[in-house]
RNA sequence: GCGAGAGUGGCGGAACUGGCAGACGCGCUGGAUUUAGGAUCCAGUGGGGUGACCCGUGGGGGUUCGAAUCCCCCCUCUCGUACCA
């Protein structure tokens, strides 16, 4: 590459040129099977390409795992690091549905954007395995694993209660509503019965909770997973209902409190609820029921709503000492957890205790509230012991015999859980049981935009899967988006492809016509990385056996639940049927934090948008109003107008300067507040790198020579490379770029400078500024790039010290420091101290009670 | 309410298994250079006295020769979650 060698240092010039070298030299592709190295697979979590383009939060993630990937490929790793598109999604959609452009003309561009985006960083992505889940050629290897989670009975069609957004005429997961409104939008969710496709995720429940001990995640993440999956454990007790031949069923973790039980709920969903209800309450049963049913979800979680319920007219028997209950309904109990009824506890659960309260209903304690427990809550026993105030902690029982042959008074409250359980089962009223929170994934949309389900209804009622043969279930051509408004998918309208006539049995059906969730493509895009072109399977089980798991995985926290349990799920799934070789696909997780904007707000806390803001001076003011504003951190967000684009950025100070600057914010987990000013710092620092090296006639400076170091450079030297080194492993990127700044701040001071410690600088800059460090590499002389070059090694050696400061202390006071050998033990370190004259007036005479020293730290003297 | 995490200069943040708090960077102050601005370089920069002394890691207690770090109590903020029986 002969071209103009420019003196001054320009990011505009030789960014674009390192990484059109890269891309059209397949640097980075990565060979399977390296027998010589050690394989290493780094996964980002790739992004939705959507209208707006890569957002600052993006490259955090990306460049930590590229500086992480090139710092390993140099320590000798065969390292697999992909990219690509998680390309199905409701937005292209949406877009279609407003301008009519076929989503997947959205979706290329917005990927060509994407791609160009990344790009510009100069990330070491193997290009050659890039991949795009709305590429039939990968979607139809989601649909086969469909079939095999199918054929597996772990995919079934249910009619249940979903939440149905007339606004976008689709239905939503769980998880897209927030607080009764939807996820994308905000707009309202009502619930509505649907038949739909459902993924029977909780009979992995109870592994997706036991295998979590075992991964390398952050603690908090591993800990929201729990609380999802939310095992508990207690019994199901039957209760007799009166004069009439049902029973029914609680779940409760409190079988101890079952004396306590002073009546009954069950959820207004409860199946039961009409069979039960006197004559007298019926109708008022039923139109409670009605009323519950419209309300929407929100109204109903909404915290501090004052209790309602209605009773049945009914009363069922408390099987342990055979005194009736009356039976209410109320919304306050849920039928989608446990049975969808309860036993009422007033005394000792404050749900219960406030419907008690509510409705006149009596109150009766069981549990004589632990005295330093009570104390603690300040909980006044004596109200308690009234039924006029609920305890809910520990304690020890009364009133709990009964002529049933159940006598537990005395006992603390685990042992009288056990001792109730182990009596239920005996007389067979019950038995000991667990329950979890997660319930199973609602896989259906009716959306256009998604993976099409390779399933048909035929004529004849059956339901099945098509043969692997007849994959891809390709996606139909629309004329139009809409949805129809009624449960009916887009697809509905698609004509011919809807008939489907089965090639060997000649059957005829109709073609499922919902579409796959967003998350069904990111289940398993990490295994098609492995093997990306191949035609015949989904991936190579030898592929996958070389390079599974992934052993560093970096994404946001807003995934913690959602994308990390579902593909946990299939994961396990394809594990059951012998299709990978490890029980969990993520081995390390890293969350980066999220990168927050500078935003202003006025005195009265109000916001104010980055546009109405005015730098006056020192402070900032409201360009209307005059107002003297606060800066404070907030979420990126196009209404307060303070969101950064990477282009501009990278515009400006290159790619390098804001590789380095997220990099240097702070720790790569931490939320940060970005300050475009401080890039200049970054900035900076590259400009005396480049200084250090290139003279002003663009060749390199006179002052680089073979002469060699003296004793504090190479010191410096090898400090620098075991800080690095030791803080890329850890990904402590600050610390690492701190102490390259202490590197160049004491070189480029000096003259001459080691050529050889330059080099060994270069590579250990170049994994978080690769542009300058294989430019800086090709001025040196070199025709290769430096991305396969041998990370330096330190000699420890050459960083102890002959002399260092020991600091001394008199009374934990320091007094004095004074050099001294590095290798002093503590007797020679007390010894030198005592002699030392400052040391002696701040002893003044008094003895020496103890002496603390501390090889290569301090001494502390202890007088008087 | 519950669960998790975090509180260190004007700001972002350093500080190994308890051992000189504030590395590195931004900003600021003074100086050099410059017609000016920018860029660059040099010096300074936790607070108070301004001597060699005192105070300082959200607040209060404790352990220790020694605490940002360990223990107890309290306060604040961020994230997640929400009647889960």
């Amino acid at each position: 590459m002969a071209e103009e060698k420019s003196a001054a240092y320009a990011p505009a010039e030789i960014e674009p040129k390192w990484q059109a070298y890269w891309l059209h030299n397949h640097v980075f592709r990565v060979r399977d099977f390296d027998p010589e190295r050690p394989k290493l697979y780094v996964l980002d979590m790739f992004p939705y390409p959507s209208g707006a383009g890569l957002h600052v939060g993006h490259p955090e993630g990306y460049t930590a795992t590229d500086i992480y990937c090139r710092f390993k490929r140099m320590r000798g790793c065969n390292v697999l690091h992909p990219m690509g598109w998680d390309a199905f999604g409701l937005p292209a959609e949406q877009h279609a549905i407003e301008t009519g452009t076929h989503p997947r003309a959205t979706t290329e561009r917005n990927i060509a954007n994407f791609r160009r985006q990344i790009q510009s960083f100069g990330f070491s992505y193997d290009w050659d395995r890039e991949i795009n889940t709305t590429d039939p050629e990968y979607y139809r290897w989601t649909q086969w694993i469909f079939i095999q989670l199918f054929k597996k009975g772990l995919a079934y069609l249910d009619e249940v209660p979903v939440n149905w957004c007339p606004a976008l005429g689709t239905v939503l997961a769980n998880e897209e509503v927030i607080n009764g409104l939807s996820e994308r939008g905000g707009h309202p969710v009502v619930r509505k019965p649907m038949k739909q496709w459902m993924l029977r995720i909780t009979d992995y429940a109870e592994r997706l909770l036991a295998d979590l001990d075992g991964l390398d995640w952050p603690e908090g993440i591993k800990e929201m997973q729990r609380n999802w999956i939310g095992k508990s454990t207690g019994a199901e007790v039957d209760f007799q209902v009166v004069d009439c031949e049902e029973n029914i069923r609680v779940y409760t973790t409190r079988p101890d409190t079952l004396f306590g039980a002073t009546y009954m709920v069950l959820s207004p969903e409860h199946p039961l609820l009409e069979r039960i209800a006197s004559p007298e309450q019926r109708a008022a049963v039923r139109n409670y029921a009605q009323q519950a049913a419209k309300i929407s979800d929100f109204d109903r979680m909404e915290l501090n709503r004052r209790k309602t319920g209605v009773f049945t007219g009914a009363y069922a028997v408390n099987p342990v000492n055979r005194e009736s209950v009356p039976i209410w309904t109320s919304d306050y109990v849920m039928m989608t957890y446990g049975t969808g009824a309860i036993m009422a506890v007033p005394g000792h659960d404050e749900r219960d205790f406030e419907f008690a309260q509510t409705f006149g209903l009596p109150v009766s304690c069981i549990i004589e509230p632990d005295p330093g427990e009570a104390a603690r809550a300040g909980v006044d026993t004596a109200a308690v012991l009234a039924g006029e105030a609920c305890w809910s902690g520990g304690g020890s029982l009364i009133n709990s015999a009964s002529e049933q042959g159940l006598d537990i008074n005395g006992l603390s409250v685990d042992d009288a859980k056990r001792r109730t359980t182990c009596w239920l089962e005996q007389q067979g009223l019950g038995q000991a049981a667990v329950n979890y929170k997660l319930r199973d994934w609602l896989f259906s949309r009716q959306r256009y935009w998604g993976e099409p389900f390779p399933v048909v209804y035929f004529e004849d009622g059956e339901i099945d899967v098509l043969d692997e043969s007849e994959l891809p279930v390709t996606l139909p051509e629309l004329a139009d988006f809409k949805p129809s408004g009624t449960a009916e998918s887009p697809l509905a309208k698609a004509g011919d492809w809807l008939s489907y006539r089965d090639p060997r049995t000649g059957r005829v059906g109709r073609r499922e016509t919902h579409t796959m969730p967003q998350w069904a493509g990111s289940c398993w895009y990490y295994l098609r990385y492995l093997d990306p072109r191949n035609h015949d399977r989904p991936w190579d089980p030898e592929k996958e056996k070389y390079w599974m798991p992934v052993d560093l995985y970096v994404g946001g926290a807003e995934h913690a639940v959602l994308h990390l349990l579902y593909a946990r799920f299939w994961h396990k799934v394809l594990y059951d049927l012998g299709l990978v070789s490890t029980s969990e696909p993520f081995q390390k997780l890293v969350n980066q934090g999220m990168i927050l904007g500078v935003s202003y707000r006025d005195r009265q806390q109000r916001l104010v948008p980055n546009d109405l803001v005015e730098r006056r001076d020192t402070e900032f003011v409201h360009r209307e109003t005059g107002e003297i504003l606060e800066e404070f951190p907030a979420k990126m967000s196009k209404s307060l107008k303070n969101v950064v684009n990477p282009d501009e950025i990278i515009a400006k100070h290159g790619a390098d300067a804001f590789r380095l600057y997220e990099m240097f914010m702070g720790p790569l987990e931490a939320v940060k507040p970005w300050r475009t000013k401080d890039i200049e710092g970054l900035t900076r620092f590259l400009n005396k790198v480049w200084r250090m090296l290139i003279g002003r006639d663009g060749a390199v400076s006179e002052a680089v020579g073979e002469a060699p170091m003296n004793r504090d450079q190479e010191r410096l030297l090898h400090a620098t490379i075991k800080k690095v080194t030791e803080d890329c492993e850890t990904l402590d990127f600050n610390t690492a770029i701190s102490q390259m700044m202490i590197f160049v701040n004491e070189f480029s001071a000096a003259e001459p400078r080691n050529r050889s410690a330059m080099e060994a600088f270069i590579k250990l800059l170049s994994p978080f500024a690769p542009h300058i460090a294989e430019e800086l590499w090709q001025r040196l002389g070199h025709s290769q790039s430096l991305a396969w070059e041998a990370w330096p090694e330190y000699d420890e050696e050459k960083i102890k010290q002959e002399q260092v400061e020991i600091l001394v202390q008199v009374q934990g006071r320091p007094k004095s420091r004074m050099m001294m050998p590095g290798d002093a033990d503590a007797g020679q370190m007390q010894e030198l101290a005592l002699r030392n004259p400052e040391v002696q007036a701040a002893i003044d005479g008094r003895p020496v009670r103890k002496v603390i020293a501390v090889p290569g730290r301090l001494v502390n003297i202890v007088a008087g």
